[in-house]
RNA sequence: CGCGGGUUGGAGCAGUCUGGUAGCUCGUCGGGCUCAUAACCCGAAGGUCGUUGGUUCAAAUCCAGCACCCGCAACCA
């Protein structure tokens, strides 16, 4: 794999990040640093949208410029995402000049070939809201629903795009490559929205809305959200009309593009056809996530459930976001809802990484300096002596085919089932722990035999710390240290041979790599 | 008849395409072990796989109908 270009949808900033970015940012994380180590060339592009009526609106009821607010909530943002340990390559903001600029000029090139085009229509039109209605969201009584006001019957002239132009050609491409929308039941509802489809209004009149970009040439009309939006992921790579940089030479087209659920319809109709328009190449993947639910309820401002991204790690007085992106990145099987509570949270976390995967290497270690004072004993490598120990050759193979598997599960963005597959190998380890009962060895001054056992789970450990690095990257590289593993290794370069003989490690060096998630601190949050 | 998803032991899910002893994680109960983070290992209880009917030697799985829940369509990440 040469590059791995992924990026997450844009957040709109016109309030605080709750939960269900931080899900987004979480997965597409997992899956950049995963494929970190499976390419030296991977780029992470995330960022915010802040163009609108909304955000001119919420602005002017705060009293501040639309800008102020943008940078306001960026910030909490980008605050969030560092918090969470989202090791992004670049954050855009779709108020960032280059941005700007570069929107404009694919404007006005779509333009030029006639794929957009002025067209005057009417519609109602509501003063309260500030935009037009659709007659089907009416009251009875042809009522704004909202404001309980009559629209007014408003004719605006606005640019069109021709999406019908292009609607053969997405159809096909759907068709022809099943993995492009991810996961494929999904594929299904695409294909009927794009059957009636129509062509789509993309800009504003500026009397309207003058929070946006201005159509070059034309300075009655600002540009709607989508060009605008959507271009992101190609103007962070400095795509320009006339002159690509070589950044977009490189990465583009994106590998991968994570959305939510709602806006796959955008990402999968009207972003192709954008590309089409502009004989760009397509991305290759679009991976719609689900939601995620608080307490088995969806999320709203209504009902008071809203969460902040860190409050679960404020909560739990967590010291890294560690626990939070494993429960995040396994809550849900691809591409389905999740649902977060703090009971699942607490037992979720502290079975699998304290209870199975922490408490492994602790044990083992502790082991290793009571029996051999912290010393791997040269030949007590498997391949010295693969009979001595029955089932450590087994296990080894086994460890190193779950790396294969694991990477198959990333290859369909399957990060919750990938997840089930490191904990099935720690569980099998913990098991030949026990059936091989290393203290008993010791006792019956077997220690060839122990070393054996003690060093191949080691071994296996190097292999989990790489596997379970992209959810969990400060426990993984606690580990990686207690081992002495170089956890840059690319995944398709490990081995069963990581850990080096002599010694390892002393008494003292040995930390636990996850404690448990303290019932007395999760009462507490329960109860805020 | 708008479109789509879902309905599997106490909880959350996999299995359904490619019919053939119902599986995983967590929880519960009993036992074991003592290296470890009250952790680890073993065993058990618990399911007529939403419902009705059909196809078949055989259906959670295929077909037809029905019920309930959820989402999209309609600026919710």
């Amino acid at each position: 794999m040469d590059k791995f270009y992924i990026t997450t949808a844009i957040d709109y900033v016109n309030g605080a990040p709750h939960i269900g970015h931080a899900y987004e940012k979480i997965i597409t994380d997992v899956i950049a640093r995963h494929y970190s180590q499976r390419t030296d060339d991977m780029y992470f592009l995330t960022g915010t949208d802040e163009h609108g009526i909304k955000i001119q609106k919420t602005a002017a009821a705060k009293g501040i410029t639309p800008k102020e607010l943008c940078d306001e909530n960026a910030q909490k943002f980008k605050d969030a995402w560092n918090a969470l340990d989202i090791n992004y390559n670049q954050f855009i903001r779709t108020t960032d000049d280059y941005h700007e600029k570069a929107v404009q000029k694919i404007f006005k090139k779509l333009v030029e070939k006639g794929d957009i085009y002025k067209h005057s229509y009417e519609g109602l039109y509501c003063q309260g809201c500030e935009c037009f209605l659709n007659p089907k969201d009416l009251t009875e009584d042809g009522l704004c629903p909202d404001h309980l006001k009559k629209p007014e019957v408003v004719k605006e002239e606005n640019y069109f795009f021709k999406l019908t132009k292009y609607k053969d050609a997405i159809i096909k491409h759907i068709k022809d490559n099943p993995d492009f929308i991810v996961p494929a039941f999904r594929a299904n509802e695409v294909l009927n929205q794009l059957e009636d489809i129509q062509d789509i209004s993309v800009s504003r009149a500026k009397s309207n809305v003058q929070w946006g970009i201005d159509v070059l040439d034309d300075p009655e009309q600002s540009i709607y959200v989508w060009i605008d939006a959507l271009s992101n992921y190609i103007t962070a790579l400095g795509y320009d009309t006339e002159t690509n940089s070589e950044k977009y030479n490189k990465y583009w087209p994106a590998d991968v593009h994570v959305i939510g659920k709602d806006i796959l319809k955008f990402h999968s109709i009207y972003w192709p056809a954008f590309l089409m328009a502009l004989d760009l190449p397509l991305p290759k993947h679009i991976f719609a996530h689900g939601w995620i639910t608080i307490d088995e309820t969806k999320m709203s401002k209504s009902l008071g459930n809203v969460i902040s991204p860190t409050s679960v790690i404020e909560n739990f007085e967590l010291k890294e976001p560690d626990a939070f992106r494993y429960y995040m990145a396994t809550s849900a099987p691809c591409g389905r809802d999740g649902n977060y509570s703090d009971d699942d949270f607490k037992e979720k976390v502290n079975a699998h990484l304290a209870n199975s995967m922490g408490n492994l290497l602790n044990r083992t270690l502790s082991m290793l300096v009571k029996y051999f004072d912290g010393e791997i004993k040269e030949g007590s490598k498997v391949a010295s002596h693969p009979e001595l120990v029955s089932g450590s050759l087994e296990l080894l193979k086994k460890a190193l085919g779950t790396v294969k598997i694991v990477e198959n599960h990333f290859n369909h963005f399957e990060i919750a089932e990938a997840a089930q597959e490191i904990m099935n190998i720690v569980d099998l380890t913990n098991k030949f722990v026990t059936d091989n009962a290393p203290w008993t060895l010791a006792k019956e001054e077997k220690m060839a035999e122990c070393a054996q056992v003690l060093t191949t789970v080691l071994e296996v450990m190097c292999i989990v710390a790489a596997l379970i690095y992209p959810y969990c990257p400060n426990i993984a590289k606690s580990m990686a240290k207690q081992l002495s593993f170089d956890l840059s290794v690319k995944l398709d370069d490990l081995t069963a041979d990581n850990i080096k003989n002599g010694k390892l490690i002393s008494k003292e060096e040995i930390t636990p790599v996850f404690l448990r998630v303290d019932s007395e601190l999760a009462d507490k949050s329960s109860k805020k």
